[in-house]
This record gives structure tokens, C-alpha cells and sequence, in this order.
DNA sequence: TCAAATCTTGAGCGTTCATTCAACCATATC
DNA sequence: GATATGGTTGAATGAACGCTCAAGATTTGA
């Protein structure tokens, strides 16, 4: 009955869920160790065996956000609609029901980091980028796909950053508001936005 | 040549100007109290005399940020042009040209701040989303200037929602690439999107 | 079975944090 | 010139910070 893996491995996996945990709801500069230490069960020095610093730590974190961006965030997705851009739209709906229910509290774990230490922690701001291009890039692929639907000279990559632009202004106003409504309003203009360029496309296809 | 204010108005201002520079740079946890009074050239007693405390010091500076929106915001946009729908895009360009020099070091000092402190602070969450209506305000005055020019049936408190959005959503981008070029397709995007409307308006125009 | 390697323990390090306060100074009022 | 008021001084506070390390426990490999 010898554990599969070594010890470490849990320990390892005990203190990044504590400390995503309590990054995300505190911030990191709000968050002490001794708090990560007391929630993850371990003393300083495990902690300190597996990653250097504090702020390598956060690095772990961010790294595991770029793994579980697919099984977390966008398979649930493809799974709900295999409609390139209707999944655009359960995308921005699945955070919606994610923080409405604590009131638009916590906001997006990426985001927040994004702005808290971008410009303090040089070897952490790749690791928010490579977050940010892994989502806009499950949204390109989505754009590229819904083909002749969308006009020709549509920019797309452009198109996939406002999403995310989307989600990320409209998620701080609702935090910032306590209150889903210009986080609606902004996911309402892109909606119509997006259907009049189909509808733009529709026309085009439909003169030759 | 006695000074024509109390001395205490130009501590107040000396702690205020450097308190929100450095919480702009550094952020709120990671400005220590001790750096403030230094760059203030203030000791301790001086600043806990105007200001109970961190917290209340944070306060002032929000309340100041009210105070500014107009004239150093807004007022150079209404100077550049007449136009409502121009001024939205002069705002949008008003920011890109003053972040862009710092490679978009530093980002929205009200964004930034909103997530940061809106879930730990219950004091301090509706003066940031004071500035956040102060801001949307402008916009919305600028649209209902518009009148027929846009679609009646268009929502323009959501309209001026998004562009709040698209200000915040592209400038965490932009400070999280060092580049300007999610910033830029969130404004191109949204500019697409308001000449969509003002062509669908003009058709209803003349139509009828 | 034993030595080497790995991981865990937790008291304690030096530093920095936000804040306090008794004493001191400058001006205004009478 | 005495008194009151408001502002300033800056050393000192206890608590919390990120982190260390010698010692012990456990696992690994031969």
C-alpha cells in the first residue's frame, strides 16, 4: 500500500492549490506564506525544498493555470456547443456563471495577477502572456473555423483579443460594481457586433 | 511672505501626489507607508495627523482621482474635437499616447487598484467604482449627443460600458505583452463596430 | 541491509510593516 | 506676554514578513 508517487508530489500539489487558492482570492503581495503554509498543511521548509522563493512559486502557479486552461476552461466549452461562435458566447457565459454567483468577488486569477505584477516581476509577466495567448488562441482557432461566415476582411486575431478584452474589462467593472450588468452590456454589444458582421458576410456570400 | 495657506495643505499635497504615483507604479500592498513619507519628504506623525491611516490615505487618493477626471481626462479630449463619437476615440487615443512611452508600464491607476483592493477593501470598492461612472458618464453624455446618428434602438448606457472596456480589457493586454497591438485591435474592433451602427442609422435615415 | 539521497520538521533569523506618542514648534487670539 | 490650537518631529512599538538551516525522518538503489 506504498503511495503510486513520492510524497513530494502531493506536498507539491498541496501547495499550489493552496496558494492558487489564496492568490486568487487575496492577491499575491496580500497573501503571506505562513498563510499558504498553515492552508497547505506544511511547514517552511517542504515548501522551500520544492520552490525557492515565494515568487517561484507563483510562477508554479501560473504555469498550472497554462495546463488547466484546456481541461478547465475550454473543454467544458467545445463540449457545450459545437458552433464555432456560439462558443465564443458560451465562453463568456461560463464566467459569468462562475462569479455571479459570489458576486463577481474573486474576478479573473490571470487578470488580477496581471495587473498586481506585471511590472514588478519581469520573469513572471511571460507567464501571464502565455495564459492570455493560450485563451485568445482557442478563439482564433474558433474564428478560423467559422470560415466564409465572417467577412474576409475581417482581422480575426484582432477579433480574438476583444474577446478577451471583453472579458477582462468587462469582468473588472463588475467586481469593481458587484453587479453582472456592464459585464452583460459588454458582452451584448460584441454580441451585436459579431451578428452584423454575419450578416454583413451572409450579404456578401449571397451577391457572388 | 507668510505662505497664504496652512502649512498642512502642502503636506496634504506633497503625501497625496506621492502616495498616488507610487501606488500607480508599485501597486497598494506593495507601497510601503515608509516609502511615502520619504518621497513626500513628511515623517510618520505628519501623515497619520491628515490621514488615520494606509487605508483612509488610499481613500484621499481615489477621491482626488474624482477630482481630476475632468480636467486633466476629460477636458483635453473635448478640446481636441466637437465631434461625440470622434471623442470617444481621441479618449481611446489619449491613453494609448500616454502609456505608450513606458512600453505600458503602468496601466489604468483605477483598474489597477480595482482589483487589487475592491474585494479586501468594502471601504474603498465604490470610490473606484465612483470614478468608473465618472468615466462611463462622459461617454454616455457624448453619445446621447449623437442622437440620430445612431440607431434608436441601440443601448448607449451598454455602448459606453464597452468602451470602458475596451480601455481596461486592451490596456491589461498591452501592460502584460509590453505592446500595444491587443490595445490597438480592441479600439479597431470597437471602431468597426460604431461605423457598422452609424451606417445602419443613416440607412434608417433615409429610409424613413 | 546499509548508505545515499530526498524530503520534512519547526524554531528562529533579520527585516520591514503600519502605527503610536510624548515632546517640540509655529502661529493666532486676547 | 500668556494661552490655546494645530502641525511636526522621529525614535520606538509589536506584529508580520519572507526565508534559513541543522537535525531528523523516510525513501531509494545496490
Amino acid at each position: 500500500m506504498a503511495p503510486p508517487v513520492p510524497s513530494s508530489t502531493d506536498t507539491r500539489s498541496r501547495i499550489l492549490d493552496a496558494a492558487a487558492r489564496l492568490f486568487h482570492e487575496q492577491g499575491f503581495n496580500a497573501t503571506g506564506v505562513s498563510t499558504i503554509l498553515r492552508e497547505a498543511g506544511v511547514n517552511p521548509g517542504s515548501l522551500y525544498n520544492l520552490y525557492p522563493s515565494k515568487d517561484a512559486l507563483l510562477a508554479a502557479v501560473l504555469e498550472r493555470y497554462t495546463q488547466l486552461l484546456h481541461p478547465v476552461v475550454m473543454a467544458p466549452v467545445e463540449a457545450a456547443t459545437a458552433d464555432p461562435i456560439d462558443r465564443i458566447f458560451a465562453l463568456l457565459k461560463q464566467y459569468r456563471d462562475w462569479f455571479l454567483p459570489l458576486e463577481f468577488r474573486l474576478g479573473c486569477p490571470i487578470g488580477n495577477l496581471a495587473l498586481e505584477v506585471a511590472d514588478s516581476h519581469p520573469e513572471i509577466r511571460p507567464l501571464i502572456q502565455q495564459n492570455f495567448d493560450g485563451w485568445c488562441g482557442y478563439v482564433k482557432k474558433w474564428l478560423a473555423e467559422a470560415g466564409d461566415r465572417l467577412p474576409a476582411s475581417l482581422d480575426r486575431d484582432a477579433l480574438a483579443a476583444t474577446v478577451l478584452t471583453v472579458m477582462e474589462g468587462g469582468l473588472m467593472q463588475a467586481r469593481s460594481s458587484r453587479s453582472a450588468v456592464a459585464y452583460d452590456a459588454s458582452v451584448a454589444q460584441l454580441r451585436s457586433y459579431i451578428d452584423l458582421l454575419l450578416a454583413r458576410a451572409s450579404g456578401e456570400r449571397s451577391r457572388g
